[in-house]
DNA sequence: CCGACTATATTGTCCGACATCTTCGTTGAC
DNA sequence: GTCAACGAAGATGTCGGACAATATAGTCGG
């Protein structure tokens, strides 16, 4: 009974047309994150941090009991995280951290050495637009701040940061958001497993980027950022030689 | 209290090294697919089917009764549908159909000119190895088999399947991932809303992909792909026009 | 007609329970 | 002693209910 009668999603009403823009309305309060948010991050950030290493088994009881929070939850990050590729989920079995092996690797550097050219190039042509020279100027200049320090999680932070304005002044909303969705975290961490070499960071090549983008020579631009990924590709290889 | 003690996931036990490859090991059971698997797929089929048009919301508690499963189950498609892109979710507003304004239909497009183009590529330079030649040739022409008869289901069935195979062959991973990921269920069907004209399947440039893919060209089949992809940004401009 | 307040619908999160399934140690036959 | 079948324990899949938090709609007073 009860007047739940309601057709069961059959009405196409129309509704949250908008979601997110910003209609700079009231945010009646404001909407930090959720728990299963929080957990998401918490775990990608432990794999930087080495609290969790690829292969390693996520309980999801253990995982209720460290935060805790319900199965539900848990449940609910853990299905994001496997969205996102970063744990790989087996009926029954439960979740584990994704290895990657060398061929995994090749392959998102050859998806990356494509879409960051391809963000890049984006990037340069549209640096005068807005506000986009300020802004990717800022993160620029961070990134190359951490020259002198590296092996901190802040640079992480920057250099992520710096990738994520690159794509964002590009424009193409689909691109930033597949970006987001490469594997660069378990990329970054399995390399760095692999060999000590590989965690160089390559603050050369990121000042031809950067350079290129501001100059506002799209070609440059995305053959410097193909060439870095490229690097780091040969890199891999001569490891494995 | 309670042998529960478990330290949390702290300790780095490997497990579920290969999930999935296949051991040809015994198959305990057949893990045909979970209830959020189904109701996930459900509504992308009812996306092509028209039983779900773009903006509209998507309660929990219908959902729950449409397919006689629990809250919670349903949140869980509701999510994987989010990850994908496919719906949006915003905290305490719900679940809605993703709609697309034509800013993010060209964003789309442009990324997949990208990305078919390499599949292409890729497809065409691995053509010769173990059955590639067989698998692509099969969905080839099962797509082309539908000429005379569009507009079908199987239609968008074998469309999808011949360009997953494109990128199977392709050999790159982390590209047939990515390209799963790119919201082609929504832009087939928020572009056949906005004009009549863009549903055509144009087959002509299917069958120069494919005839460049079979002859192993890959500079031939990445340019092929991308002049179908461009084709389509072609339209969607006119269209606006 | 407009703005503040209240009611309702809906989501966010938790808890507990049970079925199903995997894993692993044990038993028993060969 | 080896190996397969059996069975117990651990973990996940799914369910149902419950309550809090919050957005939206409707109501009331001005």
């Amino acid at each position: 009974m009860s007047s739940r009668q309601r057709k069961a999603a059959a009405a196409p009403d129309r509704g949250l047309e908008s979601p997110l823009p910003g209609k700079a309305a009231r945010q009646t309060t404001v909407h930090p994150v959720s728990s299963p948010d929080l957990i998401f991050r918490e775990i990608i950030q432990g794999l930087y941090k080495g609290t969790y290493v690829p292969g390693q088994r996520l309980v999801e009881v253990d995982l209720t009991q460290k935060w805790g929070v319900s199965r539900g939850t848990v449940r609910e990050a853990l299905n994001r995280l496997a969205a996102e590729g970063i744990v790989v989920l087996s009926r029954h079995r439960g979740a584990a951290i994704r290895v990657l092996d060398v061929a995994e690797m090749q392959d998102i550097l050859a998806v990356l050495e494509m879409m960051i050219g391809m963000a890049a190039r984006l990037a340069a042509q549209r640096i005068g637009l807005g506000a986009n020279r300020e802004r990717f100027t800022e993160s620029f200049e961070m990134l190359l701040g951490f020259r002198s320090r590296p092996d901190s999680m802040d640079l992480v932070r920057a250099r992520n940061r710096f990738y994520r304005t690159l794509a964002a002044i590009g424009g193409n909303k689909e691109l930033e958001l597949l970006l987001s969705k490469v594997q660069v975290h378990l990329l970054r961490v399995q390399l760095r497993a692999l060999h000590e070499s590989l965690v160089v960071e390559r603050f050369d090549d990121y000042n031809r980027i950067g350079d290129a983008v501001l100059a506002g020579d799209a070609r440059r631009a995305e053959l410097a950022a193909r060439r870095h990924v490229r690097a780091m590709m040969d890199i891999l290889d001569k490891v494995l030689a």
